[in-house]
RNA sequence: GCCCUCGUAGCUCAGUGGAUAGAGCAAGAGCCUUCUAAUCUCUUGGUCGCUGGUUCGAUUCCAGCCGAGGGCACCA
């Protein structure tokens, strides 16, 4: 019996009752909450169910609790069900009940955590999107690390995901890009507004060297439209790779350009002026998105006949919807979300469901501190710090931990000090050392005869052994929480919660014989739930793209 | 002026209407002849920013205010 048999049992009995008549007639959740209490004396299992619903059928919460709590009593597995204060339901598992657990976990494997609840979903996580006139900072890279974390629950649930990044390569940042790429290349200093930072000059010296002809030689105009060609394909070599370092690889970069190439900025503009939704003013051509909630039209086509940013989103939205993909979602910096409103105003103009088919996350900012003072200081860009400079101060593991386990609707602060301290206010390393324990256990174990031959479940009474069994249970509501919010930060709190439980567990129950005594049911059992806690380890640290090493 | 996010322990943060508001760190005290002491046990620590409202019940929902950060282009 798991909670989630145990929920599902729920909406079982309210409908039965509901067919008999002991309840009247209202729609029934499809999912009942059943939560472990906080308090050890309200028993394994809560929910609130009773309070909930009472009213609904014109009852009181504890003669409701009362009929299910008859229901529930039949159950297997169940031992005790109370009705305590307003009409909470406290229910109590056996013990064999509860145990039966480890060995569902140990058979299940990898796919413990998985369910199929979003199979046939295809949906589009765009992410990164930094603009390839530098290296990536800590905005981006808080939600590389955030973004890929969240793909992969959302495959866990069954989804099909598709990982995008979309690249900027078209417009006036590329051309100031290009500018100070010439200007460093010739031993001027960079423009008025253009980019500072050691990386320009770099950049540029490759350039020189990679390409055969005397760009210097050139025209302005032309040796700056080779420096743009060439700069930019080297800066987007150089963000992909520190991605793929980072563990994070992208199924599609989408050049922003290619929409301008194939016309289809054109071909979306053509669709939104069927629907009616064009209009031209002062000689440029405008989007009326107030229809849609937008606090002001938006320009798409500038007076000068160049298309504005906006023309670009439209198209590209479009693109994705005719490549098939149900949910759209853009992971955005803070410094976007003015963009919201008109992004969604373009979703409803094409006819769709805003907050459905397009999707917005905003990750606010990430500070990064050293003995509490701000970080600003980059070697390479000067003024940003970028993510391989987090990775060089504290390495993948702990910088992707660090940016997902806490919502990104909140600023992080980040102190570089902490991260690399190898002890127990690194989280990561706390999560890490319970997973290499579990494999540790597992080899000692097999060397001393102690193998799943047996298993009782009967005999995990201990009380940090239930506190364990409950913990472990309740990865697939975790994951399916993390996936419907769209905040992998649960997992990683979770994780830290199934670690707590296991190194309390490993503190009080052995799963190998004291001093080469010998092996017994009690052992092999343990074994069963040893390696159960080190599954629901190892899947939850995949989740967060974080390493789950088999000895520290 | 308008918009978005946030405000919870000394610090970094969990807690999407429930029971006595949690974790880690920091501070203090313990446990290694026994599977990894990067672990574990105990103690100290709170006006959940403020004021109202909604209801059986609000840290959670709503309104206003205060504070922090970020935005408000025919820039990208």
């Amino acid at each position: 019996m798991t909670p989630t048999e145990l929920s599902a049992a729920l909406v079982i009995i309210l409908r039965r009752m509901q067919d008999d008549g002991r309840i009247g007639a209202g729609e029934l959740p499809s999912d009942v909450v059943v939560e472990r209490p906080k308090n050890r004396e309200h028993g394994d299992w809560s929910t609130n169910v009773a309070m909930q619903l009472a009213s609904k059928f014109e009852t009181n919460p504890r003669a409701l609790a009362a009929l299910l709590a008859a229901e529930l009593q039949l159950l297997d597995g169940v031992a005790k069900v109370d009705i305590a204060g307003p009409g909470f339901l406290n229910i109590t598992f056996s013990a064999e009940a509860a145990g039966e657990l480890a060995k569902i976990i140990v058979e299940a494997g990898n796919a413990f955590g998985s369910s199929e609840a979003l199979a046939g979903l295809k949906i589009n996580v765009e992410f990164v999107s930094a603009n390839p006139t530098g290296p990536i900072h800590m905005g981006g890279t808080r939600w590389a690390a955030v973004g890929d974390s969240l793909s992969r629950i959302l495959e866990a649930q069954g989804a099909e995901v598709t990982r995008e990044y979309y690249f900027n390569d078209h417009g006036a940042q590329i051309d100031r890009f290009a500018r100070s790429l010439l200007a460093r290349a010739k031993g001027l200093p960079a423009p008025e507004d253009g980019y500072g930072g050691a990386y320009i000059q770099d950049i540029a010296d490759r350039v020189l060297a990679d390409t055969a002809e005397d760009i210097l030689a050139l025209p302005e105009d032309e040796a700056q439209e080779a420096f743009r060609a060439a700069g930019v394909a080297l800066m987007f070599e150089e963000i992909r790779i520190s991605l793929h370092d980072f563990g994070v690889d992208f199924d599609v970069f989408f050049h922003e350009n290619s929409l301008y190439e194939s016309k289809a900025v054109d071909r979306a503009i053509a669709r939104l002026r069927e629907l009616g939704h064009i209009f031209e003013l002062d000689g440029a051509v405008w989007l009326r998105s107030t229809t849609f909630g937008d606090d002001r039209d938006r320009v798409v086509i500038k007076s000068d006949g160049e298309h504005a940013y906006i023309a670009g989103d439209l198209a590209y939205y479009l693109d994705k919807r005719e490549r098939g993909f149900d949910r759209c979602l853009y992971l955005l910096g803070a410094d976007h979300h003015g963009y919201v409103p008109r992004m969604m105003a373009l979703c409803a103009a094409f006819g769709d469901e805003p907050g459905v088919n397009l999707e917005i996350l905003i990750g606010q900012m990430v500070n990064l501190l050293r003995d509490g003072e701000p970080v600003r200081m980059s070697k390479r860009a000067g003024t940003v710090v970028t993510m391989e400079d987090l990775v060089e101060a504290v390495g993948v593991d702990a910088g992707r931990y660090a940016l997902a386990r806490s919502s990104s609707n909140s600023q992080l602060d980040i102190d570089l000090e902490q991260l690399t301290k190898r002890t127990n206010d690194n989280p990561v390393f706390y999560v890490q050392y319970a997973h290499a324990r579990t494999k540790q256990v597992e080899k000692n174990a097999a060397s001393l005869g102690v193998d799943r031959s047996e298993f009782e479940p009967s005999l995990l009474v201990h009380p940090s052994e239930s506190e364990l069994i409950a913990k472990l249970a309740e990865l697939p509501r975790i994951v399916a929480s993390a996936a419907e919010f769209r905040e992998p930060h649960r997992v990683a709190r979770y994780v830290e919660e199934v670690a707590g439980a296991y190194h309390r567990w490993y503190d009080n129950c052995r799963v190998t014989p004291l001093s080469g005594g010998p092996a017994e049911t009690i052992h092999r059992t343990r074994l069963w739930l040893n390696n159960a806690a080190g599954i629901v380890l190892k899947n939850s640290l995949d989740l967060l793209g974080v390493s789950a090493p088999e000895r520290m």
